[in-house]
Parts: structure tokens; sequence; C-alpha cells
DNA sequence: TTTATGTAGTTGCATAAACAACTATATGCC
DNA sequence: GGCATATAGTTGTTTATGCAACTACATAAA
């Protein structure tokens, strides 16, 4: 049996995801440490959207992992925020193009720093090489199961 | 600047956690095929309830790393599904030790050999060294952060 | 052209998380 | 004893997830 070594004790955290719900909660605070009063799933949607401007929802409901219910939901709450706004195709009149607004385009490069450093605060200490490996290990649990 | 590799694309991905969403979705997934009605959020508290009968909330609170309010709701819900019974402590009044009932005792069995399964579908094809380097990393987030 | 089927997005409902404010009880110090 | 402070738990509010059911539009086949 292979992963037999992971089926006891260290099952429990492994499953309930207790690092990158640490890592969550952190930049949670970071980021309202830093004045950006957005939520990280909203920064989420926002970040594929600085990496490309006028997505439909679907293709953000595929960028972050998400189902249709809760691109919706977090769109009518960036819509509120005044950080996108939804514009009807005209190509296809079932989709809706999401757009930034300056103000979400202002928002970029202070969260990514705080994203960055965020990320740099989890991982002190841990070495390039471990760091890879961690990542391939993910990289493979996520094409296991998606 | 040490972490630098992870500071560009696979950022967004370390962040969000997409490997252990997948998990636990994966986990809700396999529990309602095995007929078991429980959410993984009430698992994680029966987890540690079947390794100790008898925890005071507070106790809930540090094993499952939520917060206070968070173990309020979930021992409500487990109670509503008669999981669980709130007792309160004569020691101390303001202590509720919260006890196993029956039906969540016949729970365990079927319920880890689900959490096991589960984690040997998210680990397939990943070696036991890379494992044991995944679970440094994760330990070593987890405790940089906490 | 009509009909069936698929796709994009929304809504309703239950569960859960984070945060702040609150009540009740315990403890430690004067 | 009486007061300040700490601890255990609850409640309210906002945000988010997962699932099912739904509407609207598009496409392809008869």
């Amino acid at each position: 049996m292979p992963n037999n070594q992971f089926r006891k004790s260290e099952l429990y955290s492994f499953i309930t995801g207790k690092a990158s719900t640490a890592i969550a909660r952190r930049l949670q605070k970071n980021f309202k440490q830093a004045g950006l009063d957005i939520t990280i799933e909203q920064w989420s949607v926002l970040y594929h959207l600085w990496k490309e401007d006028g997505m439909s929802q679907q293709l953000l409901c595929d960028a972050t992992f998400r189902d249709k219910p809760s691109i919706t939901r977090l769109v009518d709450n960036l819509e509120k925020l005044k950080l996108v706004k939804r514009v009807a195709s005209k190509d296809d009149r079932r989709i809706n193009m999401i757009y930034l607004t300056p103000e979400a385009q202002e928002l970029q490069e202070k969260s990514m720093e705080v994203a960055n450093q965020t990320l740099n605060e989890a991982l002190e200490g841990v070495t390039h090489g471990q760091v890879e490996i961690a990542k391939e290990v993910l990289q493979m649990v996520y094409e296991n199961l998606k």
C-alpha cells in the first residue's frame, strides 16, 4: 500500500487543509492591515482579470475552480464595490463579459505586493527544493481529483 | 530572496489552496456516495471526539483550528443530527463537555475508511518521499503562520 | 422550421467562516 | 468580600460554498 504512512495521524491535517487555511487567514489579515477592503475570494477573481480583462463568468469559474453560483455572487459583490462591471456580450447574449473598473486596476500593485509578502511569511525557512516538491505534490493531488 | 520562484505564476494556486479544496470536495462526494450524511466540517469535529470523547468546545476549537462561533454552530448542527450532546461541566459551569451519541460512534469506522480511501485517490502516483517532504513543508507553513 | 439538447447565468436553500459584541462564570488581587 | 480581569460560550451580521432547480439563449439534427 503506497501511501500508508499518511493514513493514520496526519490524515486529518492534510484533509482539512490546515496550511492553506492558515495562508488564507494571514492573507486576509494582511489585506486588512494594508487598507485593502476586499476578501481573498474577491481578490482571486480580480487576480485573473488583471491577467486578462474581459473574461466571461464561465471562464472565471474555470480559472478560480469555483462553480457558477459562486462566481455569480462574487461578481455581484464586486459590482457593488464598483470593482467590476458586467457587460453583455454582443456575439452571444447568454454571456456576461466582466471588466475591471479603474478602481480595481489601482488595487493590483498593492494587493500583489501583499500576496507576495504573505507567501514569504508562509515559506520562511523552507528551501527552494522543498518548495518545488511540495508544488509538484499539490499539483498531482489536484490532477488526481479534478 | 529565498522563495522567489513562488512569487509569480504559482502564487495563486498555492494561496487559494486548490489542492485542499479538491480534497475537501472529493471527500464530501465520497461521504455522500457511501451514504454518510455529514459535512466534512462536522466530520472533523467527530474525528477528534472519536479520539477523545467528552472534550470542551474550547478544546475542539484548538483541535480543529476553528474559532468559538464556528464550533458553537457546528455543535448546534451535530446536536440537531443527534450525533453529539452538550453536557454542562460540574467543575466549571462555563464549560460544555461534548459527548458522542451511539449513532456517532457507529459512523467512525465507515467514515474513516472513506477518508483513507479519499487520501489514496488524492495521492495516487505520489511517492513516499515526496509525500514526506510535502508534509514537512505544510507543517512549516502552518508553524510560520499560526 | 421545429424540436431537442447544450451552455451561460441566476436564484433558493442549507451550511460554514470571520469578526465583533455580548452574557455568564471563574479567578486573582486588594 | 468585592472588584478587575480572563475564559467559555452564544448571537448577529456579512461573505462564501455546494447543490438543485430554474431561465434564457445557442446550436444542431430531424
